[in-house]
DNA sequence: CAAACGACTGTAATCGTTTGCAGCGTGACC
DNA sequence: GGTCACGCTGCAAACGATTACAGTCGTTTG
């Protein structure tokens, strides 16, 4: 019984006699034998693997699409190679050589950085070759296809709604302006307000998507003369922080505050009070940054182009119309 | 320049040459080389991968201690192959074959099974030398180590505060009984218990560690007659989602009825009341973890042995005293 | 009856490293 | 001057699979 037989039993079995197929299926149960996957990928010059970095693991919204890839990937047979970033950019370029290395025959990364080691495969590999994608954080200058929602229109949508509520002064918690997410989020909510320029004034305060930042942002925001009555905050967690931020300033959500969330993770439907929010449809970014990637890697080319997926927003406890003052001021308006 | 000059070079450069090394050097900067893991892995024997089985990766918890074993790994120079099982014992079984493949170098699961493939290189090795170990869940009968708190003792002084608050009717919401960590928590909240035998009445509620399985198990305790003054969640997330129940029934918390969790996930914190709750060092069950593993990879068998971790109960403002009658039933006891 | 064909199976090259061993030049020492 | 040691480098054999290509053997066809 030669290894090829074997290989062949093990890869594709339709090419080989029944008899001996059972023969060697036997052999390799009792022996319990299973093939070397690294031979087999020095062999083949693939790996099976898919690598993810991720900025923040710990962030259920980056969790939320992790567990979407990694089904994916399992579906298609891939395998995920993990790498939590922390945003830092010297991690993330050790994580990009491992594709140099063949240690993954591709790379989705979640962040707003592309690695030097990835962006020397882009640019060596005709447009739309390289097995590189990314995820959220829309880019075109990258040169690399993503899949995202339409993050300007709806920081729009979100902002539209607190007007329509009536709200004049309203807050911005921000995320980290290096990130085109970050950017769209605010040109978007600026475009809604410049649409009444008159009449709604905007406070932005910068904070870094942790629920700690929130609280200080919500802190800054809510400690002035004047403090806005609605307040958009581009992630769930950072609304969470605000909304702790507002009860140590003894208001209430949403009677004296109105505050909305980003992302829709899960806990932001089972607080106190439940947050309006956008959703971002979690599960199926992360599936279609995988089909993303595998049709580059199948030289899918014309079906390897960047994909807007849906948003929506979640209208719960934490918004309403302002009291008093603001009342008038809709009702005048 | 020969091939193996090269691979000195880059492995271990103290052999060579200065001058020649500076060449190689040379060389492989300009031509951009980088040496193909997967011959490496072929002719060394070693992957430099960790297989990472999540029951749930969505779970602030876990994500939480793969964050601690990412960071670890990467630090000893590992990468981190990451499989989300969603409980399904076929997955389990999927991923753990990849060990056999000598995919990953070793193994860390954060379930509560041994998946066969796992089970079987355990049984084949000398005691102590199988590359596999466990998180969270300690389980002497797997013969194998694992990095863990003491669940039963953690589950007794979360009741027992429950108890010094004059709590008499406790409810408990427990996870799935097939694992041994809901096992020792139900443990060591019945030894409390029963040490008040006369006084002290638990009803117990089976949840899966879920937030809507805790809303489902807060309306269950809370919906009956003489519903319970405090409940005592296995975890974080039904402590939200009891809080959520309460709060549906008219209920204050901690006045009405006092909630403790279990974990001290970050959004227990900022919630409102802000969790009472269990900590369980996430980070450093993950970073330790890692730890073990490395220690039997690299033969050091004597320290290749079960670690127990602290925990601590954090006060917070989600449990006080139980009102009126209750109170009496304090000041009578 | 020979040739051609088809269905399998085996041979051997190949993937890109690592590493034991041998070779080689230089300097030291006897 | 010969021997030896030492520092460095090259040779070549693994590692364990995949896969053209070349048999082998029975069956069909002209």
């Amino acid at each position: 019984m030669s290894t090829a037989t074997v290989s062949r039993v093990l890869s594709r079995p339709e090419m080989v006699n029944v008899a001996t197929r059972a023969a060697v299926m036997a052999a390799v149960e009792t022996l319990g034998y299973s093939p070397n996957a690294a031979a087999k990928s020095l062999r083949t010059l693939r790996s099976g693997k898919l690598l993810v970095t991720v900025p923040d693991i710990a962030n259920p919204f980056f969790a939320q699409i992790l567990q979407g890839i990694e089904s994916a990937a399992l579906r298609a047979g891939y395998a995920v190679l993990l790498g939590d970033t922390q945003h830092d950019e010297k991690r993330e370029q050790q994580y990009a050589t491992m594709l140099q290395r063949r240690e993954a025959d591709g790379l989705i990364f979640l962040g707003h950085r592309l690695p030097k080691a990835a962006a020397a495969l882009v640019r060596s590999l005709p447009h739309g070759k390289a097995p590189v994608v990314n995820g959220c954080e829309f880019s075109p200058s990258l040169g690399v296809p993503s899949v995202h929602i339409d993050n300007a229109k709806a920081a729009f949508e979100a902002v539209d709604y607190l007007c329509q509520l009536g709200h004049r002064r309203i807050g911005v918690v921000t995320g980290p302006m290096v990130s085109p997410l970050s950017r769209d989020r605010l040109k978007g909510t600026m475009t809604r307000a410049n649409r009444d320029k008159a009449r709604v004034t905007i406070s932005v305060a910068g904070g870094d998507f942790s629920i700690e930042s929130g609280i200080a942002a919500g802190e800054q925001l809510l400690g002035g003369v004047k403090p806005p009555t609605g307040i958009f905050c581009f992630n769930d967690e950072m609304a969470i922080g605000v909304l702790h931020a507002a009860r140590q300033h003894g208001l209430r959500v949403p009677d004296d505050v109105s505050v909305i969330g980003f992302d829709d993770i899960r806990f932001a439907q089972y607080g106190d009070p439940p947050l309006t929010t956008v959703r971002q449809p979690m599960r199926e970014l992360g599936e279609a940054t995988v089909r993303l990637l595998l049709n580059i890697l199948r030289g899918n080319v014309k079906d390897a182009v960047s994909v807007t997926l849906p948003h929506a927003l979640i209208i719960r406890g934490s918004t309403a119309a302002p009291r008093a003052r603001a009342s008038l001021t809709l009702a005048r308006g």
